[in-house]
RNA sequence: GGACCUAUAGCUCAGCUGGUUAGAGCGCUACGUUGACAUCGUAGAGGUCAGUGGUUCGAAUCCACUUAGGUCCACCA
């Protein structure tokens, strides 16, 4: 076996016992930045050269966080899933790259910067200037907007720093022009009036996601407007925004509205500003709400304005951009919208033309960043062709290139393709990529991907050109490309597109299924046509990772204040405890309630995987191993490790971390750690030179494994550890375990007979146990044990391994026979066909393990009845499958010598 | 209003394609510090698997409905 050899080549002498040298606890403080650091100068976290790799990529792309973040819990998961898959792909031998990144954030940054700016000096964006005001924001952005990302770098992540970008970085702004202009020659770009979200005090547009519903009281009014033809009539419409009036160009009914069957298709004459307005039918009234006709102000109310297009009707815009109204306010321009609503309702009051007035608790839409009210107004926007974009998209899942993980969001990104609507692109703020059209005299646009100079010829018309556009681009506009982008589009021969795209794995939020991932599909298809159909998915694996709620189930968020900051849980148990017990907690697919105190599972994990390193290197000092272990509980750990490899891998290898990690915390803490150590102990001490050997032989080889395992959950602990392995051992690492091979399970084999050996030894070392916590008999007091074992093989097992059972149960001598009474002041425990008599020596208090006993016999023999009942059934016996069948036959057996055990053993006390 | 998710021990959660004596961590109880670890060890107590009905020889597991909680989307004139 070649890694027994490997130690045995040892020379013993120079062997150093650094283990003495680790602390008893494990501290991260001390160990995590320089080792973030050897790693990152040791240059591997960037993929090897093209030609010196396995030639197999693996890519995985960040979702690039808002410059002006900081790191939350929902970062923090999502970071150590994409390390995990990273450093796990790293170690399996793909040339692996996770290109990291931060996102310009337009709206949220500006608003950031000018409230900074107003606070220090008192001043607006407009009073500087725009091109001053960039300035600001590129000098605060260079001052702080790598905070998030040296964030990710504390909790680890192996992010090729080479490479890092920002959504403004020079190539990525030429990307984001030549894809512009693309659509734009493809005929997908148009400029068109379109009701926007408007922010009256930010004085932009804002997108739908950058809204938030609160819900507020208010009141329904009551309005009567009188008929044209009959002015001592009126029809009454019920509003929440009684100001909006002026707008007002139609008023709409049910079409099987009985009480207004006449008087569709007449008219009538809006106050204040005289202007006479069609009654129209239409199907989206409800007849029930308020009075059953509703007031059709297409200029500021989205479902007004669709209803407005339906039936033909003009546009009134009322509002200035700062919420005062216009002149189309009539008698009320320039006033404001809040002092409009009072005066034109008691103003109607006096009119005779206010109706009820209903008290109601609605939602108001409310600016995410401003807090302001949103009023929705008409205005010029580009805005991007969908439908042709979205079908390659939604091919890309139908046909399996894409996948969801789990699968269910798959239905999520589908729902919005197919209802997709045209994509505003363009903003009313300073701070993005600048959408390239400039336009001549008489306002012929033009896109270009080059600066156009202004005076110079307009390529289409020939006459000077005079403007740019002011307007910037939706952030995601850069988003989108990031796949694309950050690896050289639009140069299609850039070496790293060729080599790295499409990338493999993307981890993100459920929030942004369709503002990002959906978007980078379309984008994908849209600009990479050079490729194979599949290949131009950007991405394989869709992975969505779960929600963090607090601990009492409601999401985290700054404005709830509920949020446990990750950086905290960092400092306090260590990069590696916050990743672990994260991957612990979160089930694939299942949101986590996260409370500080949860951190402490792992914190408990690395200092049990430190202690037990510990504990391997105090026993290596000069130690060489020979040949292949021979005693069974080597064999036994080194199947538990070879099915420990093969489980964590292929859980890997399907995202699934939750049940990886489980199954490494059980193997060391409970098959290691528990047992095989323990276990290891008197063979360590004993004089079986050999047996001693082969003990160190495989405590290392478990160790170092282990170690592989683990990485990529735990880097810094486990790369400290076999820096720390290698020393004791005089070794030269082979590498840094971060770029070591994946634990392959080589020379390993599956025991099943070891496995069962084991097992036996459990159940009596378990027996012992039993009747020493339940007889209060000192745990390590040597005691005679005499053990009836009816199965001959099992008594053969066990009289094999009687040294390993005296050891662990601290047994002063052990008795295997069949049929033996029940020496005088003993105890008795059982557990799978063994009986155990714990010979005490003295009068003892029996109460306790009789009730257990008592109870295990019940347990077994309602088990027992259920199994007897089952082979009873006719239906079972036939319906049922024969190796099930006969798997219950034998449990019948089973459980019946347990249940006699037990039964006679509670008797006899 | 639409879609989806969840309900298992005091708490937080596992339990894969139906067959288990229903598990883990924390908490709780008892005992234990002679060389890995008290961030530890050993043992124990604790659950009619939300409710109702159905499918099946057999349901925590599959289906329907009900109840309660949550998330996302849309929308409330």
């Amino acid at each position: 076996m070649p890694w027994a050899a490997s130690i045995a080549a040892l020379p013993a002498a120079i062997v150093r016992s650094n283990a003495m040298e680790l602390s008893t606890r494990y501290t991260p403080k001390d160990i995590e930045a320089p080792l973030y650091e050897k790693w990152n100068a040791s240059g591997c976290f960037q993929p090897p050269a093209e030609g010196e790799g396995s030639g197999k990529t693996f890519t995985v792309m960040i979702p690039p966080p808002n410059v002006t973040g900081v790191l939350h819990m929902g970062h923090a998961l999502n970071g150590t899933v994409q390390d995990i898959v990273v450093r796990h792909r790293r170690k399996a031998g793909f040339d692996t790259l996770w290109v990291p990144g931060t996102d310009h954030a337009g709206i949220a940054t500006q608003a950031v910067v000018e409230k900074k700016i107003f606070a220090e000096e008192k001043k607006t964006r407009d009073d500087l200037g725009r091109e001053e005001f960039l300035r600001r924001i590129w000098d605060w952005k260079e001052e702080h907007g790598n905070m998030i990302l040296r964030q990710f770098k504390s909790l680890g992540c192996s992010c090729d720093w080479t490479r890092t970008k920002f959504t403004m970085d020079p190539d990525m702004s030429l990307a984001v022009r030549t894809a512009f202009v693309d659509l734009w020659q493809k005929g997908l770009v148009y400029r068109g009036a379109r009701l926007v979200n408007w922010d009256c005090v930010l004085q932009t547009a804002v997108s739908d996601d950058e809204i938030e519903y609160v819900s507020r009281k208010g009141k329904l009014w009551h309005l009567r407007y009188p008929m044209t033809d009959d002015p001592s009539k009126h029809i009454v419409v019920a509003t929440t925004r009684p100001e909006t009036m002026l707008g007002d160009t139609g008023v709409a009914v049910h079409p099987d509205d009985e009480r207004y069957r006449d008087v569709v298709g007449k008219t009538v004459r809006l106050p204040f500003v005289d202007r006479e307005i069609p009654i129209v039918a239409d199907d989206s009234v409800d007849p029930e709400y308020g009075s059953g006709a509703v007031k059709i102000t297409p200029g500021h109310d989205p479902a007004d304005y669709e209803r407005g297009q339906r039936h033909g009707l003009p546009i009134v815009n009322l509002l200035e951009k700062d919420g005062s109204l216009n002149e189309n306010g009539g008698p009320f321009a320039g006033k404001s919208r809040e002092a409009v609503r009072k005066e034109l309702v008691a103003q109607m009051d006096e009119m005779g033309l206010l109706g009820e007035v209903e008290d109601i608790t609605h939602n108001v839409s409310t600016s995410d960043r401003s807090k302001s009210p949103i009023e929705p107004l008409v205005s010029e926007q580009w805005f991007v062709k969908m439908q042709p974009l979205a079908e390659p998209a939604i091919g890309a899942l139908k046909k399996g290139d894409l996948q969801f993980r789990p699968e269910r969001w798959g239905k999520v990104y589908l729902h919005w393709l197919e209802n997709v609507q045209d994509w505003c692109i363009s903003r009313q703020l300073w701070w993005g990529h600048r959408i390239p059209v400039w336009y001549d005299e008489d306002d012929v646009g033009v896109a270009s991907v080059d600066e156009l100079e202004i005076g110079a010829p307009h390529p289409k018309t020939g006459k000077p050109i005079v403007r740019q556009d002011p307007d910037v681009l939706d952030t995601w506009a850069s988003s989108w490309l990031f796949p694309i982008a950050t690896l050289g589009w639009p140069d299609k021969d850039a070496a790293d597109l060729r080599r790295f795209y499409p990338t493999q794995f993307l981890s993100t939020a459920q929030e942004i299924i369709y503002l990002w991932v959906a978007r980078m599909v379309m984008a994908g298809y849209a600009f990479m046509p050079e490729l194979d159909e599949p290949d131009r998915n950007p991405f394989s694996t869709c992975y969505i990772h779960a929600t963090v709620l607090d601990a009492k189930g409601k999401r985290m968020s700054k404005s709830a204040g509920n949020g446990i900051d990750p950086l905290d849980m960092i400092e306090q148990y260590g990069a590696d405890a916050v990743r672990y017990s994260l991957v612990l907690l979160t089930k694939e697919g299942q949101d986590v309630r996260l409370a500080p105190d949860r951190f402490e599972q792992g914190s408990r994990f690395c200092n049990k995987v430190w202690n037990a390193a510990r504990f391997v290197m105090m026993n290596l000092a000069g130690e060489r191993a020979t040949g292949a272990p021979e005693r069974f509980e080597d064999r036994w750990i080194l199947s538990r490790l070879a099915r420990t490899i093969e489980e964590v891998s292929s859980a890997l290898d399907e995202y699934r971390f939750n049940d990886a990690a489980t199954t490494m915390y059980r193997f060391v803490w409970n098959d290691f750690c528990d047992w095989y150590v323990e276990l290891s102990k008197h063979r360590l001490t004993g004089d079986d030179e050999a047996s001693s050997r082969d003990a160190r032989a495989t405590l290392t080889r478990v160790l170092r494994d282990s170690l592989g395992l683990l990485h990529p959950f735990t880097p810094y602990i486990t790369e400290a550890l076999w820096e720390a392995l290698h020393d004791t051992l005089g070794e030269e690492a082979p590498a840094m375990l971060a770029v070591a091979p994946w634990p392959t399970g080589e020379g390993l084999a599956i025991d099943d007979a070891a496995e069962a050996e084991m097992r036996s030894v459990q159940d009596l070392v378990g027996c012992v146990r039993q009747v020493r916590a339940l007889t209060m008999v000192a745990e390590r007091k040597p005691l005679p044990v005499v053990a009836n074992v009816a199965n001959e093989g099992t008594r053969g097992v066990l009289q094999q391994h009687a040294d390993a059972v005296r050891s662990l149960a601290f047994l002063e001598s052990l008795e295997l026979t069949e049929g033996a009474e029940r020496p005088p002041s003993s105890a008795v425990a059982v557990a799978g066909g063994i009986e155990a008599y714990v010979v005490l020596g003295e009068e003892v208090d029996f109460a306790k393990l009789r009730d257990v006993l008592a109870g295990r016999a019940e347990k077994v023999g309602k088990a027992l009845v259920g199994a007897e009942k089952k082979l009873q059934n006719e239906g079972f016996l036939a319906k049922a499958g024969a190796d099930v069948v006969e798997a219950e036959r034998e449990r019948v057996v089973e459980l019946q010598h347990e249940k006699d055990l037990l039964e006679r053993n509670v008797a006899g006390f």
